[in-house]
Formats: structure tokens, C-alpha cells, sequence
DNA sequence: AAGCATAATGAAAACGACTTTCATAACGAA
DNA sequence: TTCGTTATGAAAGTCGTTTTCATTATGCTT
């Protein structure tokens, strides 16, 4: 649990602030979320928080209205689909993601302004951008050496 | 026209030293890949190729085969779907995306180095990574200040 | 030029991650 | 408690891409 303590209540509040209502769906997603270390897909996520396979939709709704209110941030994967983190809605970051288990490390390092201000000049408006480190991590190598 | 004269040659070089066989629609698309003066989605080039509906399948399959011989490069977009670009096979480089025509400028700023290293750092091995940067392009600007 | 192993193609279906539709249920402000 | 709005559930649809498998083409070897 390395959250701030406000976190959460900072989170209903932004919830409440729009149309959004908080229903038991919601809260149990938010809380899977918030005892997550990592990010997650929109399927485990679905198992952390005990929902029913069919919920899959509620859930990827659900991620949808949160994304809305800034509260979450999508991962994109090499191939396909994505990973959701909740996160604070002006915290700007990127991760390290092990294309294997799809652990993610956090990345603070960041070319932003250079890039929208090139993109700028180039006449680009509503800028905003993507940057993944893919790999396989310390659990994830494959065996060297052995017999194999 | 942009390219080195000697581009093509060495693009069959590279195709005929592996198990790869040029074929006519193979010409063809790569033809159509020279003539691009942007990254394309694969039905972009079939039908830039004067390749029938049918053939989206062989697009794929040859742009797999040229990836794997380093002279594809695929340029994922925002939401789904990616652009394929024919590239030399160590020029690394990024881009600038517009989300709604698909224009795309190269962006030759990147963090590959201390990317690399951080990563590594963190155990992980077989590192690459993804930047682009997204956003409107002058031609796709929202009429601002109009009667809309 | 034939033979032949291997690679490419075509048609059709499958895939995976998500999105949509539309009817029903639940929320929460009044 | 009423009521307008939002959320949910079931089921099907979408989109870009991949797979399967039978057929055809390529290009190296004679």
C-alpha cells in the first residue's frame, strides 16, 4: 500500500463531481484497483475485484468513466490490448513493461515538453504521447546456459 | 522520391539472403511501399499496390516477412490498427502521429540510450521500446471561431 | 527445361480485445 | 416515493489481424 491516505477520498470526490454515481460495482473495482501493485488488464482486474466473467463489460465501462475523470492511465501492450493504473490526474509517468508476466516498473524519465514543443512546430495541436520500455524482466529470463 | 538509389537493390538483397521468395504481388507491395511518402495501414497499401480486397491477407503475410528482415517498420496508432513504413534496417526513429488523416512526420528524438539502460538496470533483457507522438496536424484542425 | 522441396497464396473462418445495442435495474436528487 | 438519469446484463457486433488448410508458385538442383 503505497497510497496516500487522501487518495481515495480524493477519488469519490472526483466521482461525485460529474454525472458519475458510485454503485457497489464501482466501489469493489476501485478498491481491486487500489490493492493492486501493478497494472492490470481489464480481465483481471474483473477477478480482483470477485466479479462474474460476464462483468467484463461493466468493467471496461467502468475504466472508461474513471479515465474520464482523470483517475486512470492506460498501458498499451507490444501486440495488443492494454493494462489500467490508477493514478493521480496530473501524475505524468511512463513504465517499463515485462512482455512476459506484464510486470511494470515505473519510468520517470520523459522527453514531454520536446516533443510537444517540436510537435508544435510542426503545426500539431492537442498533442499528447506514448512511450513504453518492453522487456523481459529478472523473473522472466529465459534459461541460459542449462541443457536446454 | 527520398531514397538512396541503391534502397531497392539492397531490399532484395536482404530478402533473397534469408528463405524469402520475391514474388509478383512481394514487387508489387514493396513498389507500393517505395512509392508511399507516409506510413500506410496494411489496406492502405493493398490498395495503393492494385492488389483486390482479398489479397489484405497477403499484405500481412509479406509485411510480416519483411519486418523480420528489418526493412518494416510498424507505427501503432492511438487506438487500434498501426501504420507499416519501410525503413532501413538500424534507422531508428519515431513519429508524430495526426489521429484523424494519419500524417505522419519523423521525430528524431529519443531516449533510446538511457531507456536502454535504466531497464537494464532493472533486469530486464531484450529491450525495445515505443514513442510516438499524437496529435492534429495542420490540415485536420478544428474550425475554430467559426459559425461552426 | 524438368523435377522438387519449400514458400506463397486464397478462401474462409477464427481471434482477441473491446464496443454497441437495447431492455431492465439501480441511483440519488427532489 | 417519485422520477429522470445513469448503470448493468445479455448478446451480438466490430475491427484489425491471424490461422487453417488446400492449392499454386518459386527458384534451386539436376
Amino acid at each position: 500500500m503505497k497510497r496516500a491516505k487522501g487518495f481515495l477520498q480524493r477519488i469519490i470526490q472526483a466521482i461525485k463531481r460529474g454525472p458519475l454515481r458510485m454503485t457497489r460495482k464501482r466501489e469493489r473495482l476501485l478498491g481491486a484497483l487500489l490493492a493492486m501493485d501493478r497494472p492490470v488488464s481489464a480481465a483481471a482486474l474483473r477477478d480482483k475485484a470477485g466479479l462474474p466473467e460476464s462483468d467484463l463489460v461493466t468493467v471496461y465501462r467502468t475504466l472508461e468513466a474513471f479515465e474520464g475523470v482523470g483517475i486512470i492511465q492506460r498501458i498499451p501492450l507490444e501486440e495488443s490490448g492494454c493494462l489500467f493504473e490508477l493514478t493521480e490526474p496530473d501524475d505524468h509517468h511512463h513504465h517499463f513493461v515485462c512482455r512476459e508476466c506484464h510486470r511494470t516498473e515505473r519510468l520517470d524519465l520523459c522527453l514531454a515538453i520536446e516533443l510537444e514543443e517540436q510537435a508544435r512546430k510542426l503545426g500539431f495541436t492537442q498533442i499528447n504521447h506514448l512511450m513504453e520500455v518492453y522487456g523481459l524482466c529478472e523473473d522472466c529470463q529465459p534459461a541460459a546456459a542449462s541443457g536446454d
